[in-house]
DNA sequence: CGAAAGATGTAATAACATTACATTATCTTT
DNA sequence: AAAGATAATGTAATGTTATTACATCTTTCG
């Protein structure tokens, strides 16, 4: 099976489908959005969604944004070499960019480190509107 | 009206008893874990806990952590002067650090102005483990 | 083959949040 | 004080997001 586009582990049926619908959206889908996308295709209960997010958050494929409960295909090519992301979400047209700065983690795991605390993830999620919505 | 601890804007009797019931905890709490503590005090419907907290988090009083879907009050006294606040969230306790970084926040506005991004709201959330867990 | 691990299908339910509408309190102006 | 405006409240219903429970099927591997 070589469905999808990034096939790094080997996706099964289900995390082929929502990873693609991923990739093919221009902006984070909710986990029911997929799952209306997806009917034709034999989904029918959020579950299925759910699972196949849950295995492609874990391979790195797909983020979470915690402040939108919605989801994006990854689109950094060495995003797991980053030790933390950060995503620029506008408000307007619903755009992500995702992107990472060394300087900004290193702040974060200097303080995580003087404080003792194991840091395991980091959410980074700015808000604003985005050049080509400030232009219009 | 001057029930409140912090009574820097005068709130109103469902406001103060939403303030006063998350200053009282020592960990995030979820909008129906609040109504449910406020039953006896007359609650009954989330709305009335919703929008005390809406009014709270616009008076910089209380937080909203994206990642828990729940709240905190805010406890840090020079909060508002921080453009942006870090949470970092211990994964066993569930307590909550609250803690500005102003190189964090220089980096993130200079990141947004290279890009021409209006930054109006950062989310920067930890997970982890807090110093006093890993001790036990 | 047969056990174990992983993936799937389905239903039900839990947890979080908003819309809509009616009412009451407070403040402002006359 | 009366009238009108604004803000807060009460209540019900509904919408949205996520998980639990349980049965079935597939793949892997000794
Ligand atoms: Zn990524
Ligand atoms: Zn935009
Ligand atoms: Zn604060
Ligand atoms: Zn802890």
């Amino acid at each position: 099976m070589t469905t999808s586009l990034a096939d790094t582990p080997e996706l099964t049926k289900n995390q082929s489908l929502v990873f693609d619908t991923l990739t093919g959206a221009t902006r984070p889908l909710s986990a029911y959005s997929i799952l209306d996308l997806l009917r034709d295709e034999g989904l029918r209960a959020p579950l299925q969604v759910y699972r196949a997010l849950d295995k492609l958050q874990e391979a790195g494929l797909v983020h979470r944004l915690e402040s939108l409960n919605a989801f994006i295909a990854c689109r950094q090519s060495d995003c797991c070499a980053h030790p933390s992301v950060a995503f620029a979400i506008c408000e307007i047209c619903g755009q992500v960019r995702e992107y990472s700065d060394d300087s900004l983690s290193k702040r974060i795991r200097a303080w995580a480190k003087a404080e003792n605390f194991a840091l395991s993830k980091t959410t980074i999620e700015l808000r604003g509107v985005c050049q080509s919505c400030a232009e219009a």
